[in-house]
DNA sequence: TGTGATGATTGGAG
DNA sequence: CTCCAATCATCACA
């Protein structure tokens, strides 16, 4: 074996090829050779009995060889990394250059490595499961951003259009980060089995223990990590910037359909006198017109302010409506629930500009806008309590 | 692009 | 809580 091979070394120099190795533990190669000399004398059989010296020159050949192995072709290198891999010494050798790298520079980096786990990763990790972009298909985050959005205002018609739109937008973000991720991971894991090979290899010929490699591949997984987490910084960027947006969408509002206005308008010019709807009545126009009952509640709010701030611009409107009423109050004569009969539809053209402004000669039931629109246009003041019957109505609201 | 219409929001009152 | 009043923000149209 080793005597096959024509020694380049020179024994007395043994130390110092060590200084230059890197691996500043080995500056000495005295330190070396106390506890060598004790594992080597069990399972190597080497006659260091007889004296010190042999073997530590033996020693030192081998790492003079070790140390110009570079300096070598690399057939001539390939054959005495085999010798030396099959010297009868290497196990022990190695085993103590292992031990001193531990001993050294690399058990202090060691104390470094037990960081606990990243806090905003966790962070991120959490927001991003609650997002329903990591973890489960069809996560919740989806439905908790749109009850967020809706708690307050309500949904609007086609809010599930902007639902399923956020849906996407949120199932695009998903895609683009697990695929990714599944990048990061594949390359991280592509990248660890080859430094592994490769440091398995190098460990044939230099002290590169298999806890070693575990750091090192530990290192390679933090690496990867801090990139994971700024892939998860940027997907959580992205879902707040789509949230913050469907959100925003509240107030992009939508013009209520021409159907909805309509039986909106109905009811609020054929309940003139006490434009309030009970939340019955709002439920049902809500239903009719599609929209939610906070909807309706603005839209009486709105009309209610608007129809007083200008009641002359409103006649004409009002006076469509009315005859609209009065037209299905006729035709449904029979009926005594006609669903808008508070004017009870008796008179001619009872919402006319005419007949409001200059004070009606009504006999019997006045349509309620007649009644309540005071020259200041308040209804009754405030007789607002929207459950409770209007003193000017005359019952027949709850045919809604 | 300006303007009026209109749905939503906000703050205060009851 | 509802409602009012003011206001905002957007739509729709000329």
């Amino acid at each position: 074996m080793l005597q096959q091979q024509p020694l380049t070394g020179n024994g007395p120099s043994n130390g110092r090829g060590l200084g230059m190795s890197g691996h500043p533990g080995m500056h000495s190669l005295n330190s070396v050779h106390q506890p060598s000399q004790h594992r080597s004398d069990g399972d190597t059989g080497l006659e260091v009995t007889e004296n010190g010296h042999e073997s530590r020159r033996d020693i030192g050949d081998i790492l003079q060889q070790i140390m110009t192995i570079t300096d070598q072709s690399l057939d001539e290198a390939q054959a005495k990394k085999h010798a030396l891999n099959c010297h009868r010494m290497k196990p022990a050798l190695f085993s103590v250059l292992c031990e001193i790298k531990e001993k050294t520079g690399l058990s202090m980096r060691n104390n470094q490595e037990e960081e606990p786990q990243d806090p905003q990763l966790v962070r991120l990790d959490n927001m991003l499961l609650a997002e329903g972009v990591a973890g489960p298909e069809k996560g919740g985050g989806a439905a908790a951003a749109v009850s967020a959005a809706t708690s307050s205002g309500g949904m609007s018609p086609d809010s599930s259009l902007e639902h399923s739109d956020y849906k996407s937008k949120l199932s695009q973000i998903r895609s683009i980060y697990h695929t990714e991720l599944e990048k990061y991971e594949q390359a991280c894991s592509e990248f660890t089995t080859h430094v592994m090979n490769l440091l398995r290899e190098q460990s044939r010929t230099r002290p590169v223990s298999p806890r070693e490699i575990e750091r090192m591949v530990g290192i390679i997984h933090r690496k990867f990590s801090s990139i994971q987490t700024q892939l998860k910084q940027s997907t959580c960027e992205a879902v707040m910037i789509l949230r913050a947006r469907f959100l925003d969408a509240r107030r992009k509002r939508r013009n209520f359909s021409k159907q909805a206005t309509e039986v909106l308008n109905e009811y609020f010019y054929s309940h003139l006198s006490n434009p309030y709807p009970s939340e019955e009545a709002k439920e049902e126009l809500a239903k009719q017109c599609g929209i939610t009952v906070s909807q309706v509640s603005n839209w009486f709010g709105n009309k209610r302010i608007r129809y007083k701030k200008n009641i002359g611009k409103f006649q004409e409107e009002a006076n469509i409506y009315a005859m609209k009423t009065a037209l299905v109050a006729t035709q449904n004569d029979d009926s005594p629930h006609t669903p808008n009969s508070t004017g009870s539809g008796s008179f001619s053209l009872p919402g006319s500009a005419d007949l409001f402004l200059g004070g009606s000669q009504m006999n019997g039931e006045q349509p309620g806008y007649i009644l309540g629109g005071q020259t200041n246009g308040s209804w009754t003041g405030r007789n607002t309590s929207p459950h409770a019957a209007s003193p000017h109505s005359d019952g027949s609201d709850h045919s809604e």
